[in-house]
Parts: C-alpha cells; structure tokens; sequence
DNA sequence: TCAACGAGTGATAACGTTCTCATTGTAGTT
DNA sequence: AACTACAATGAGAACGTTATCACTCGTTGA
C-alpha cells in the first residue's frame, strides 16, 4: 500500500471511500448545501470512517483564513493578562478556533516580528494588548486585507479596529474618592506605563476626583515597573508625605508592597492603598487589599465574540468595517487597606461577605456566545 | 496590476524581480548552498525590497512541518502553567517557532479534541502537560509520525517522549521534615490531583519522611480543587487535629489559606503549613509561605530547549528516539507559615534576606540556548 | 582532445483543498 | 414538444512552496 506522506487521509480517499468526486466531499464538509441528503450521509459515513480531517495547510494555502485567532498579549506572567488568554483560548476553542498565543514583552520589535509571522500563517482575525504605537501600521496592513482586528484592554488611535476596554478614569474617581471619604488629602498616585491610553485614563479619572476635592495631585509615574517601589519609598519620606496611595496597576500595587514590607511600613496607619486591579490573593494579604476590580475573563470573552463575529461577517462578503467599542464596568471591592478596618471592628464584622469576595477570576459561564 | 489574493508578495514576484528561477530564490531563503554568492545577493536584496515572506501554508502543505509548536496546559489561570507557559513561549520565538496554546481544562474531551486540531495543522512538535491517560494513544499517533512530544511537570507512562520534571518526591520531604524539626507529629496531606504522578510523588515524599520519623500519616485527597478547603477544616476540627499542614500545590494552598481566613483560625499558632509551589505573592499574605520552589520558567526553557533540539535532529534524518528525562530541583523556602517566625525573632531578623527572597517567576535569561 | 565531473540553475510535478465551470438529470413552464 | 430552471455532481485549475530531475557550463584528469 502506498503510504501517504502525512500520514492522515485526504479528501480523495474519502470520495474514492463512497464512490463520489472529491468536490461532493469538499461540499459535505463545509456546511453541505447542493448536496443530496442520501449523498451527504453516505460521504459523513466515510468520513468517521477513515478518520478524515480536513489539511489546514491546503484550505489556508487556497485563500482561506486558518481557523486560528492571533492573541498578542504583553506579558503572560501578569496574571491579568494570563485570566484574558485564558478566557479567549476558551472562547475561541468553544467556537472551532485554535489560539496562536505570543507575547510581546512589551518589546516593539518582537512585536513587529511577530505580526510578521502572524501574516505569513493567514490567520482569520487578530486580539491584541498592544504595547507600541508602531504597531498600528502593520495592523492597519491586515485590516487592509480584510482581516480582523481587536484591540484589548489598551487601544491605539487611527485604525479601523474593534475595541475592548474597562471604565479606567471612573473606576479609579472611584477609588481616590473613597480615599477622600476617608479623610485623607495628600494622596499620591503612581504607577507606570503612562503612555497607554487605559492608564491615562485611570490618572485622569485620579485628578478629576482629585480637582473635584478641591486636592492637589502628586504622581510618581516611573518608565518601567521595577523601579516604582523605591520612588514612592522616597516621596513618602519626604516631608508633607502622601497619607493615602492610588496605584495604577497590579504590579505597581505588589512593588509598593513589597518595598513596605521590607521598610516596615504599616498599612493603613502609615500610608493607606487603594489599588487598581484586583486579583485572587489579594484578600490573603497581610492587609487585604481595597481594588478596583476589572471583569478580565469578560474582557477577553467579550473581544473574542466580537473577533469571531466579525470573521464570519467578513466571511459573508459584508465587508463594512465593525465599530465596536465596548466598554466594560468597574466595581470597587472594599476590603482594608484603605483604612476600613476601623469601620468594620466597630461594625463588628457584619460586612465580611462583603470585603472577603474573591476577585473575579475565572466566571467564565457568565457570557454565553 | 493584477493584485493576487492573498496580498504578499510570493517566490515567483521574486525570482522574476531579479531575472532567476524561483528554485533559486527558494534555496537562498533555506540556507542558500548550492547558489553562487552574487546571485544570492541580488536575491536577498530582491527579497528585502518586496518585503516576501514564505508563505507557511504552502510550506506545511509540501510535507514541512509548520515552524509552530503546540503547547497544552491544563489551566491558564494557574500561576504555575501562565508561568511556564510564558518561558515556552519566549524560548520558542527566540527560535523562530509561534507557540499555539491551548487550555486543556483537566477535560480529556477536550484535550482529545485539541490534540486532533493539531493534528491537521502539521506541527513540529508538541509539549504537553498531560491531564488524561487517554491522551497517550494519540500522542503516540504523533510520535509514529516522527512528530516529537515532551511532556512537562507530570507524565504518562508507555509513550516514548522526552520528560521534564520536578523533584517532587525530595521537595515534598525537605518540607514535611521541616515541619518534623518544628516538634509536629501529628501532619496532615491536603490536595487533589492524585491520579497524576506529579503529586504522587509528593505524596511519595510525605509518606516517606513521616514513617522515618515514626510518625503516622494522614490524608485529604479529594478530586477537585474547590472541595479541598471545607474538607481539611473538618479534620482540623476532629478530635486529635493536625497542628500541621502540607499542601500539594498551590491552588489547595489558596483554597486552604481562603477557608482558615474566614474561620479565623491562626498560622502557625493553630496550625502551621507549608505549601508545595512558591508564588510571588507568597511572601506578601498575612502569614508569608513557607513553600517548596519548583522553577517553573526553567521548567518551561527545558522542555522547549529538547523539543527544538529533538526536532532539529528529526529534520536532519536522525530519526532515533530520544530518551531525555530531565528531573530539576526544588528548594524549601522558608518564611512564616512553618512557625520560624519565633526563631527569626529571636534572631533580631537579621535572616530577613534569605527569607523574604521573591519566587523565581521570570528569570528567563538563566537558561541560554 | 575528449570524457567525466560537479557547481549552478530552471522546468516540472506534486502537496490537499476549494473555486470555476461544465455536465448531467429532473421538474416545471410555455 | 421544446424550452428554461435548477438541483446535484464532477473535472480541472489554481493557491505557493519544495523535491526531483535535467540541463548548462566551466574545470579537471587521462
């Protein structure tokens, strides 16, 4: 017998199978109009039979779009975006689709390297945090090819793309205003990454409660994530130091943290913390922490829907570009780093279902396609 | 201009840009021997100036496999898997390979399924953290197809793959000896996942370093992560209660430090614990973890290093088997939870540096390839 | 001088799918 | 009866790459 170079049986042996051309076969796989039901069921025998699947390679190399989804996420070590690939990689399984996974590393140029590599494979549609305005060139190369594209969590300006985003600016006036019910004023806000659009907003949303108050702001808004900790050290050892702290992100929340614990500073006596970003452990923690809760299994179910839609609209000839621009709640999970302890001893512990509920991590029912 | 369908330029705009055949232009892209140096100069200037990339598709479908290798985890909400999954991923693009990730969800249904999508898309080779004894019969459909498999932090017998794993046996009996030193007799096992041989082996450890020690051992192994923690309360409250604790992995930890949270029940004075599986967090809870370290991005640079170099020998017709099973060391880290937290003080904190070093999560330069 | 060689090259045929088009029937319409 | 209309099929070409083979040259050794 002649022993096929890969090995899986092709769309021939099925038609040879069942006595039919290759094109009734090809027919019967993909839907099966214009086929009779007598033929159809013949052929889907055939099929179970020899254990056909149809080659990726040769239904891509023809012109049409892998049953892959591109996600590029900055860095899977940070666990929120790891709970987003988790939720679009479940997603886009649900729906028949392969997720080709890459992280950019906040690097432009791997991030250009890997758009590159991403053309070359003519994937259906593309999700991504993106790290560098640079990108949008070559984002705006495969929208020009009608594949589409999704910003995530960050976007950037002038491309034709969908977008998924978080109330950043309302859920951190959130944060700083129940700083001020506390009574505090000089409240420091820090963090990084200032050049994307959802930390921006999250600053603004800062000074808006901020000005609102009648409070001057104060930042310390560093380059890179490792270095915030000992910045804010310094601004709080200055004098008229901060008394409350806003941070602007997950890891800009664990620096600061860990830069108190070694210096032996009290939370919330010395300094008080409200964090943008909630995650798992944060009620574990030596003082669990108040945060801005971001639905980020949502985010990557909700921008995956809108990718796959968007595909199989494209697929109908209906060419027209897709605006979607979600915008996704933000709730503040209280717990007491911002100082409610106080309130809850005198309360006697009656809120506890309240401040102790686990983030949201993985409620990946909620959104049903 | 007649504009081609799918955009890129292709093997053929090239050869003809500069007057060659495309046989050419094909042998400069792969290696370039048996081309004269000036004409594959005038082929790479060619290529540049078009900006062609090989179209992947095209490639898989003559019979090379894609340079993409697949990567399965069970979950990627785990720190554990998001971690290695990320060294995966680095150390692959760093070799020119996309990672195609997908989430298995402890469903052999569903990793059945994954595996068989891979199967259509011609990958080089396939790293996997298995959740199924099923799945052997088909990844040994791929090793007889000579795609290379290796499996990572648990394995399957009977399947002729590379391994990668932890010390898990050792890991687990520094800790439970630890806890011996602290005066415990009476030491419980909590965690779930027995079936696996990753957690075996720990248990393997306990079992061992209890009846060294005389010492009787005693269990709460359930099925699933969630149950873990009502159930260790309720031996914790029988008669003859553990005062100590050692914990699997490092979702029964959260699901245990949840529980004892909200049961106001104190580490290390009403139990002390120790947790197989460090996390960055760890030394941040209430009580910082004392844990076994498994070095989860080396696990990660590993496995991917010997699937590439296994593939890259496959690809030179060296079609033998390789026998790589790599074992890598864990390491006690100690912190609170254990009840050192007297002997530090004791101390005058001066071990502080050892005990609050932050887990290995990143450091992904410390294996060059 | 002639054969033998090998480096450098290009024409051609696959790989497995789907698109286009042509060919059947069969039914319905004039 | 002759026609259109359409459902059901298959033959053949393409997609972009690489393996194979055949062809040209110089060069070498007899």
């Amino acid at each position: 017998m002649p022993r096929k170079p890969s090995g899986n049986p092709t769309i021939a042996d099925v038609a040879r199978e069942c006595g039919v051309g290759s094109m009734t076969v090809s027919r019967v796989v993909n839907g099966g109009k214009l086929v009779s039901p007598r033929t159809a069921a013949r052929v889907r025998a055939a099929i179970r039979k020899l254990g056909y699947e149809p080659n990726e390679a040769a239904r891509i190399l023809k012109g049409q779009s892998a049953r892959t989804i591109g996600l590029i996420v900055p860095d899977l070590a940070d666990t929120f975006f790891s709970i987003c690939a988790h939720a679009v990689q479940q997603m886009a399984a649900k729906h028949g689709y392969m997720t080709l996974l890459l992280a950019s590393e906040r690097d432009s140029e791997s991030e250009a390297k890997e758009l590159t590599m991403m053309k070359s494979r003519n994937i259906a549609g593309i999700l991504i945090v993106p790290s560098n305005p640079n990108c949008v060139s070559q984002l705006q190369e495969f929208r020009s090819r009608g594949i589409p594209v999704v910003m995530l969590d960050r976007t950037f300006p002038g491309l034709d793309a969908g977008e998924v985003t978080v109330e950043n600016s309302e859920g951190a006036r959130k944060a700083v205003n129940h700083l001020i019910d506390h009574g505090h004023s000089r409240i420091l806000c820090a963090g990084y990454d200032s050049q994307f659009n959802s930390i921006g907003q999250r600053i603004e949303g800062y000074e808006k409660a901020m000005t609102e108050a009648g409070l001057r702001p104060q930042f310390v808004v560093v380059d890179e994530g490792t270095a915030v900790g000992p910045k804010v050290l310094q601004k709080i050892r200055s004098p008229k130091a901060p008394t409350a702290l806003f941070t602007l992100n997950n890891v800009t929340t664990t620096q600061v943290l860990q830069a108190f614990q070694k210096e032996n500073i009290h939370i919330p006596e010395d300094i008080a913390i409200v964090g943008f970003d909630d995650f798992e452990l944060a009620p574990l923690l030596a003082v669990p922490l108040t945060a801005v809760r971001q639905p980020a299994a949502q985010l990557g179910q909700s921008a995956t829907r809108i990718l796959l839609d968007w595909i199989h609209r494209a697929a109908g000839q209906d060419t027209r570009s897709l605006h979607a621009h979600v915008v996704l709640p933000t709730e503040l999970v209280i717990r007491r780093s911002c100082g409610c302890e106080s309130i809850r001893r005198i309360r006697n512990d009656r809120n506890d279902d309240i401040s102790t509920q686990p983030p949201d991590t993985n409620s990946l029912s909620s959104l049903a396609f």
